[in-house]
DNA sequence: ATATATCGACTTGTATACAAGACGGTATTG
DNA sequence: CAATACCGTCTTGTATACAAGTCGATATAT
C-alpha cells in the first residue's frame, strides 16, 4: 500500500514524532465530530488517510486509549468511545476538587503570584472589552488551568490538564451562546476578586457553583449539537 | 536473534497481550529495584529478556512513560527516571486532596456505605490480631483506595488508583518498621470512627496528618533502602 | 601530547511481513 | 423454507527489516 497523503516531515522530524502527530490528528477529528461517538474505525484506514504506517497508528490510537478517546475490539476494530454523561459529570467534580484546592493554596500564599494579576487584565474588563471568539472556550480552559499551576503542585497541574483535556470536547459548546460567554466573564472576574481578597471559603463557594453550572448547561446542550453533527456528516464512519 | 526464554503463552494469549505481560513485568523490576531509578537500558536488552520482539516491548516502555517511571532519549536509549521527591511529595498532596473530598462525599451519604464496616473488621481489631506481613503495604493502599471507590466518583478513583500506584514503590518501605505498622493501624481505625460518626472534618484532620506523617516518613527511609540496592545489586543494569 | 575529524557499533523510529482469531455471507443440509 | 456449517475477508497482535541519528573510540594531524 502506498502513503496517502504523506504529511511526513522532509530531512527528519522536527521535535515531534509521527506518532505524536498522527496522535494530534486524530484527536483533533473526534474533538471536530469528524469522527463521531462510537463509530468504528481500523487501524489500516486511519494510516491510508495520515499516510503514515500501522506503528506509529497503533501507538497514537493506544495513547488515545489510555485517556478514554478511543477503545480497541480485539480483533475486530476500533471505536470512538460513546459519550457517557455519568463520565463527564464526575469529571467535573474532579475539577471541582481540584481546583478548590488550588484556591486554598493561592489564598494561603504569603505574596499573591504575578499571575493572578494577569488574569484579573483579561477577566475584569467592561462588557465592550470582551472577546466572543470561539476561541473562548481554549481562555476558559486557560484560566482554570493557571490557577491550578500557579498553586504550585505541578502533579495536581498535570492530572487537572488531563481531566480538562478530556471535557474540552464538550465544554466548547458551552461558549456558543452569548449570554454563557457574559456569564463566564462575570464569574471569572468574581472568583478573581475573592482570590484577590484572600476569602478562601468565598473563592472555593463561587468556582464550585461557576463549574457545577457549566456542567449543567453542558449537557443539556451536548444532546443538542451531536444531533445536529449526525445530520451534518452522513452516517459513514471516517470516510467524510 | 532467537528468543531467549519465550514465557508467551501456549495457544494464544489468555486474556491479557504479551504487551501487557512485558509492562507488568518491566513494572515490577522497577519497583523491586532491579532496575534502579537512573539505569539506562535499550529495547533490545529488555526484548531478549523477557522473551518478546521489540514491538511489545515498545508499547510497555511507551506506557510506563506516560505514567512517569521510564523516559526516552533519542535514539540514545531509555532510562529510569530518577527519584524525584518533590513529585513524590506533590503526589502526596493529591492523595490529601482526593481522600478529603471521598471523605466529605462519605459523610454526606444517607446511610454508610457497607465497605465502611467492611473496613472495621479489618483495621479496627486489637494488637494480637493485626497482621505484619509484607503485604501489609497492599493492604493499606487498598484501605485509601476503598475510601476514594466508595465515594461515588470512579474517574476520581482512577486517578487515584493511578497516584498511588506511583508512588507505591517508596510507600511500601513506610511498613518495614514495626512501629509504622502500629501506627497505621491506630490512626486507620480512628479515621473510621470518625467516619461511622459522620465528623466530617475531623475525618479530614485526621486522615490529612495520616498520609502527612507517611509522606515525611518515607523521605527518610528512602535515601536508606536506595543505597542498600546499590550496593546488593552491582552497577551494571539489567544484566544483574 | 593534545585536539580534532572520522568511522562504526548501537540506538530508537518507522515500515512491512506474518500469525491467529472474529465475523458475515454463502452454500449446504434437514 | 429454515437452520447450520463453512470459508474467505478483514481485523489486531507480533515479529522482523530498514532508516536515520547518537555517541564514543580511534586514528590522524598539528
Amino acid at each position: 500500500m502506498t502513503r496517502a497523503s504523506p504529511f511526513r516531515q522532509r530531512g527528519s522530524m522536527r521535535g515531534q514524532s509521527l506518532a505524536e502527530r498522527v496522535y494530534a490528528t486524530l484527536k483533533q477529528m473526534i474533538f471536530d465530530f469528524e469522527l463521531l461517538p462510537g463509530d468504528y474505525f481500523s487501524e489500516a484506514e486511519v494510516a491510508e488517510r495520515t499516510g503514515a504506517s500501522r506503528t506509529p497508528v497503533r501507538e497514537a490510537l493506544h495513547r488515545l486509549r489510555r485517556e478514554g478517546y478511543v477503545e480497541v475490539h480485539f480483533r475486530s476494530g476500533w471505536q470512538v468511545v460513546p459519550f457517557d454523561f455519568d463520565v463527564f459529570e464526575q469529571l467535573y467534580d474532579v475539577r471541582i476538587v481540584l481546583e478548590c484546592a488550588a484556591v486554598e493554596r493561592l489564598c494561603a500564599m504569603s505574596e499573591p503570584p504575578p499571575m493572578l494579576q494577569a488574569l484579573r487584565d483579561i477577566w475584569c474588563v467592561p462588557g465592550q472589552a470582551r472577546s466572543f471568539d470561539p476561541a473562548m472556550a481554549e481562555q476558559d480552559k486557560a484560566f482554570h488551568t493557571a490557577l491550578v499551576t500557579a498553586s504550585g503542585n505541578q502533579e495536581m497541574a498535570r492530572i487537572h490538564r488531563d481531566v480538562s483535556e478530556r471535557i474540552h470536547i464538550i465544554r466548547r459548546l458551552d461558549f456558543t451562546q452569548a449570554t454563557r460567554i457574559e456569564a463566564t466573564y462575570d464569574e471569572h472576574a468574581v472568583i478573581l476578586e475573592a482570590l484577590a481578597r484572600r476569602r478562601t471559603a468565598h473563592a472555593q463557594q463561587l468556582l464550585s457553583a461557576h463549574i457545577a453550572l457549566s456542567r449543567n448547561e453542558v449537557r443539556k446542550i451536548t444532546l443538542h449539537m451531536l444531533h445536529e453533527a449526525r445530520s451534518r456528516h452522513a452516517q459513514g464512519p471516517p470516510e467524510a
